[in-house]
RNA sequence: CGCGGGGUAGAGCAGCUGGCAGCUCGUCGGGCUCAUAACCCGAAGGUCGUAGGUUCAAGUCCUACCCCCGCAA
């Protein structure tokens, strides 16, 4: 088998699609159209910022198209029959596929998800496992139709939650496990060895995107539920009584600590910031104020007064 | 020209109505303690982002530049 014969359409935004365009790309298929979202302004001074997806395809001289939609987008519809692709591979791309152009690709559209199908169908899958308390997660490959992340699957391989991981380290050996399975999914359909298994409805769950108003901790929630939270989240945060949105990256169970009204800081030491929450207590291990770097507790500590009594929501 | 904060000791911060460069932590040395994320005594460590200007005097005021960060997306 020969894989530079086959055309391969990429579809993916983020640094972890990048990995398996990589993968895609270096196992020897030919990947001729990279499609990922629209640069969009964004940092300081609102300038336009590529996406990961998008950087690497340049650098491999890669072609690249940034449709703003595909659904109704006949141009879009063209372009990819232009390269009569013999397989379109998704990875977080972030549209969802209309079926005019799942029917494109000669042998099949293929996606690479996040989690153990049909648990965590959706765009925030890494996430709400972490969030969860899930002691296992994994990636599954498979054929697209048209609902989300509904098709039939191919390949799974899982990897454990471990107590010290967070979102970074969880979608790390994901982008890793989600690239070593997409070339072995693209290989297994072109000899008809892998076998198409039905998703039990019954068994399915949703993950839904995270929007900003999401990301707020809930202090009303237990020690290990906002472990899981913080833990799950790019960045979690919470207000103090001036309005001032706090990033929390790290927090750490206290089990010992008396507990107090929820949100209220119940110890304050050079090294350490302990909260209260529903049925326990939390340590703040690193967080960011505003207009400020990324710390660990002792740090912020060193410079930024913090009372015992003081409430965060 | 999207809005905004900032660069001062290894870290985090104060000082900014110009007038001896400070605080907490850390580091080093010593002491105390069964013990410490504890306490006591002492020390080292700074061309205050860069360049220029105003001034008797600039971390502080003015100008330009470099770098970092938050919001928003």
């Amino acid at each position: 088998m020969d894989r530079s014969e086959y055309n391969v359409v990429f579809m993916g935004t983020p640094e972890f699609a990048r990995g398996v365009l990589e993968a895609v790309y270096n196992a020897g298929f030919n990947v001729n159209l990279v499609v990922t979202n629209p640069d969009t302004p964004s940092g300081r001074g609102m300038k336009l910022k590529m996406s990961k997806v998008k950087e690497y395809a340049l650098e491999k001289g890669l072609e690249v198209y940034q449709p703003e939609k595909l659904r109704n987008n006949e141009e879009a519809l063209d372009i990819i029959k232009g390269f009569s692709p013999d397989f379109i591979v998704t990875a977080a791309y972030g549209k969802i596929l209309p079926q005019s152009i799942l029917d494109i690709p000669k042998i099949a559209p293929v996606n690479v998800h996040g989690s153990i199908l049909p648990k965590y169908r959706g765009s925030a899958p890494v996430q709400w496992a972490i969030i969860n308390g899930e002691k296992v997660t994994g990636i599954t490959t498979m054929i697209m139709d048209a609902g989300m992340d509904t098709g039939d699957m191919l390949l799974k391989e899982e990897t454990e939650i471990t107590e010290e991981d967070n979102l970074m380290a969880v979608f790390d050996r994901l982008e890793k496990i989600g690239s070593k399975l997409i070339v072995e999914t693209l290989d297994g359909l072109i000899s008809g060895k892998i076998d198409r298994v039905k998703q039990d409805e019954a068994l399915a769950t949703i993950a839904p995107m995270i929007t900003k108003e999401m990301t707020k901790i809930d202090f009303n929630k237990s020690p290990r539920e906002v472990f899981n939270f913080v833990r799950g989240m790019y960045a979690a945060y919470m207000e103090d009584d001036e309005g001032n949105k706090i990033k929390v990256f790290k927090v750490r169970i206290n089990e010992m600590k008396e507990t107090s009204e929820v949100g209220k800081v119940v110890e304050v030491t050079k090294k350490s910031l302990t909260i209260s929450v529903n049925g326990g207590t939390i340590d703040i291990l690193e967080l960011q104020a505003p207009n400020s770097k990324k710390m660990d507790i002792i740090s912020y500590l060193a410079g930024n007064k913090i009372e015992v009594g003081k409430k965060f929501v």
